[in-house]
DNA sequence: ATAAAAACGGCACTCTGTGCCATAATTTGC
DNA sequence: GCAAATTATGGCACAGAGTGCCGTTTTTAT
């Protein structure tokens, strides 16, 4: 059921814009009534993020279960990219789904908040690995840090595609690594 | 007129809260119509994302304007610490709006979305000054991860403001440029 | 088979946001 | 000054989102 409203639901958005598609005509598509779909998602937008927040879940997890001997952020870019390879197989239209997310400022605003709440999960897993001495202000920043460029890397990706997302994604990693590099210090 | 407005808003987001707040009752307590509430500004979430936005302006402008001697992050970093210094002198109640930004997810996402629409013009000035050698890419990424952690600076303020919020944005820089450090790296 | 529980649909309602048109205020040209 | 044009405002009606309530259908357990 929830499979079906989500169906109908990128149906229309591909069709008419995520605006022009009202919630009576995706319930009527998936053959339920409106009722029934604002008791599976809180808003229209929810749509989107849900699985954004499910990703961030299953990433925490990943990172979780690392074996203890491999260094905090090394084991951060595995739990993202192998949650990546696995989440990616049963997304219907994932460049369609961050299109959307990047260009609607409804959705990009959801998008965001929904990466955001990927920190605190991700920042205690730093600071049980000791990373930064357990400190948790600084884990916290470091999390925030890595969804930032999580983001930035669907961007380019998305922007101009030629190469594929977990390239990008390492590539963006490895650059927030290195900020304060030789070309540009301070 | 705006300012009316802007203050009857605030006033009935402090006493019951944004979501109850209705743009009819702001509206008759500024003395104009709901119909003109919505000339001035497109949505309620946009209220509080004005703000923001024009603030990510500045800084830019600021950023624009600093010589071209200084650092490229250094410069920066100048530019916010001292538009915030300007710009915090008039703004009512700096800590109450902070408060609604992180607690209402609706508002969270509008300020994270505003505060992404200063990478732009951020990674345009970080590339006219060569830094990274003028990859756009790499600017574009490093301005978001400033944005980050402007972002976490505040979050930290808000939640337990001993120390007062320059101080936490400097220290968040700090730790930004020092993401890959002796006590974290690979 | 039947009772309890959960899922669903319909309806009415509030609120946001918009289009349209009439009216009041302000600016501009003379 | 004054008339015309421009602009700001208000009123109204409307579509869509989201919610509360209640009756009905479907599942589930016993």
């Amino acid at each position: 059921m929830l499979r079906e409203i989500e169906r109908a639901a990128w149906e229309l958005f591909g069709t008419v814009g995520f605006d022009r598609a009202t919630v009576e005509e995706i319930s009527r598509n998936a053959g339920v009534s409106r009722r029934t779909f604002f008791r599976y998602y809180r808003t229209k937008e929810q749509l989107l993020s849900f699985s954004v927040e499910h990703f961030g879940e299953r990433v925490a997890q990943r990172f979780a279960a690392a074996p203890k001997s491999r260094k905090p952020l090394a084991a951060l870019e595995d739990a993202v990219l192998s949650e990546l390879k696995e989440g990616m197989k049963d997304l219907r239209q994932p460049k369609e789904m961050l299109g959307l997310m990047f260009e609607e400022p409804n959705l990009r605003g959801r998008f965001l908040c929904a990466l955001s709440r990927w920190v605190p999960a991700l920042s205690k897993e730093l600071a049980k690995r000791k990373a930064y001495r357990g400190d948790a202000a600084r884990c916290d920043l470091v999390a925030a840090l890595y969804c930032t460029a999580f983001d930035q890397a669907h961007l380019r990706w998305y922007r101009d595609g030629n190469l594929d997302l977990p390239t990008h994604i390492k590539r963006a990693f490895r650059q927030l690594r290195e900020t304060n590099g030789p070309d540009c210090s301070r």
